[in-house]
RNA sequence: CGGGCCAUAGCGCAGUCUGGCUAGCGCGCCUGCCUUGGGAGCAGGAGGCCGCCGGUUCAAAUCCGGCUGGCCCGACCA
């Protein structure tokens, strides 16, 4: 019944916190998740949102197959070899029933082609793509797709890493290198508004280095976020690709001059990963805390009350400030979308129950009305933020109560925000030599270090200590040093951390 | 793919070593009473092919063989 203690076991907590939250569970297949109504809620809101930012960005929504033929994905050479160890394959159309013993897959059925379930979609996208671009004035391409895809990971774990996993994916196309390495920046700031403003988690923001870039992508820039025990999550990647899509799949356009070009690609995208990511930043050993603006419910109300008389009193004013509540002037901060509340009219619990039980649940604010309140024509206002009496606010007037809540829940989110900060950067340290590192890593947190921008020296480094580089900020100081490990000189510093 | 462990009620487990009684416990579920300002209490009740197949035995959840599924630890990863 309890969840395990962050300090006890993190993964546990974590695990623990998803099954009791009701957000997920594992499912009879391997490594894929069932992401029940409460998990699936939190990602609507996600979509809402980020579909929102990207119509605002100027793109469309389009739908792409599942399935993409083996050659296609064996025409972009990196990215055959970055997927292929964890690609599921389609060899067979048809399975064939024999009596007494199930089915089998018909011999008889072999596909000519095998298709492969798709890792991700750059392949299939820019085959098509090949038939809608013949002219500059055909670009830029702007398309997004909310899909699932599959890589077949041999360890999973829920939302942060399945087998099959929901994500938006970018995929645009451009008449030059410029055009699409501003979509490329322009991408990863919407991650990095939509991570801070409305998960409310700070984030870092950079390019890769070339070892842990995307497979096929010039470069890739990502938003790198701590969670509670110092770790590194790769919460969203937006990718600069070059030309090597347009090559691969021989896309090219007449620009203005007449000449034969070929096209400029980004992609990027940001997963049901976001809401581990979400879990992991804020919430406590009491459940789910989560931020205002993608909280599926912002308000419970919990009834209390002794006698029949008090009961049917009490509901009578819980469902009166429910409307009143719901009724309020909608702001553009919640997208102006409506205050969403919920009276707890469960008769099988008790209050204390329903009190923990919310918590759980992660609800922002929770009401308490009983007779005592009646009398005074007031409520009991508490913040799941800050948990226990020092959260609660006694004595809030039913009158007054709907403008409370609006102007409480932006609070919420900013002290979420700002915990989640301070805590980042009371992470965030700065190693001088090698050894030095190899003692700080063991502690929770990211550590700034000075490394020669090779790619051996990073993979020697994550060989003897797991870590890697996660990002190097855009807004990193620029500092003449030498690398912690081969002393070649390096001119500033960059992230390094242990990952999920 | 290497190493370790597990499979008994919806969930979590005991019982297995040393074979034998009606297979038990906690949580959850159903009914009723009582309670409700921080996870209440009492009473009654439902729910099991003991993972599957075979063997040993008068007798198997328990011993033996095989199979299947799952979990954990390592190498790969949004």
């Amino acid at each position: 019944m309890a969840i395990t203690k962050r300090a006890d076991d993190y993964s546990q907590w974590y695990l623990d916190l998803i099954f009791q939250a009701g957000l997920a569970e594992n499912s009879a297949v391997r490594g894929c998740m069932v992401i029940k109504p409460t998990g699936f809620a939190l990602w609507e809101k996600m979509q809402a949102a980020l579909d929102r930012m990207f119509k605002e960005t100027g793109h469309v929504n389009a739908y792409f197959p599942l399935f993409i033929p083996k050659s296609f994905l064996a025409k972009e050479e990196q990215m055959a070899e970055g997927f292929a160890k964890e690609c599921a394959v389609v060899t067979h159309y048809r399975l064939k029933a024999i009596p007494g013993q199930g089915v089998i897959v018909d011999p008889e059925a072999k596909l000519e082609e095998e298709l492969i379930v798709r890792p991700t979609s750059e392949t299939i996208i820019w085959n098509t793509y090949k038939n809608w671009i013949q002219s500059w004035r055909d670009l830029p391409l702007l398309i997004n797709q909310w899909a699932n895809v599959v890589r077949w990971e041999m360890r999973t774990r829920l939302f942060l890493r399945t087998a099959e996993f929901l994500w938006q994916e970018g995929h645009t196309a451009h008449a030059t290198a410029s055009e699409a390495e501003e979509e490329t920046r322009r991408m990863v700031e919407v991650y990095r508004q939509f991570a801070e403003e409305y998960l409310a988690m700070p984030v870092l923001v950079g390019p890769k280095s070339e070892g842990q870039k995307f497979p096929g992508a010039i470069y890739t820039l990502c938003i790198e976020a701590m969670m509670q025990d110092g770790k590194a999550l790769q919460a969203g990647t937006s990718h600069f690709l070059g030309q090597n899509f347009a090559k691969a799949f021989d896309v090219q356009f007449t620009n203005a001059q007449g000449q034969r070009e070929y096209a400029w690609a980004t992609s990027w995208g940001v997963s049901t990963r976001l809401i581990g990511g979400l879990i992991m930043t804020h919430s406590d050993d009491l459940g789910l805390v989560l931020p205002p603006r993608v909280a599926p419910l912002h308000v419970v109300i919990v009834p209390i009350f002794r006698k029949e008389d008090e009961k049917l009193a009490v509901y009578e004013a819980a469902h009166t400030l429910a409307k009143s509540i719901r009724e309020h002037p909608r702001s553009a901060w919640l997208n102006y979308e409506p205050i969403t509340v919920k009276v707890d009219d469960r008769e099988q619990h008790q209050p204390g129950w329903k009190f923990a039980d919310w918590e759980l649940k992660g609800v922002p604010i929770r009401i308490e009305l009983g007779p005592k309140d009646l009398e005074k024509k007031t409520c009991v206002i508490a913040r799941r933020d800050i948990p226990g009496k020092e959260g609660k606010q006694m004595g809030i007037p039913l009158e007054g109560a709907a403008q409370y809540i609006a102007d409480l829940l932006p609070q919420i989110q900013r002290a979420l925000f700002d915990k989640a900060k301070k805590f980042r950067d009371a992470h965030l340290r700065t190693a001088n030599t090698y050894d030095e590192f190899k003692q700080m890593i063991e502690e929770p947190g990211f550590i700034w270090a000075h490394w020669d921008g090779q790619r051996q020296t990073e993979e020697l480094i994550a060989a003897e200590t797991k870590a890697t580089i996660r990002c190097i900020p855009f807004d990193r100081p620029i500092e003449q040093g030498k690398c912690m490990v081969t002393g070649a000189p390096s001119h500033g510093r960059v992230i390094f951390a242990r990952a999920y």
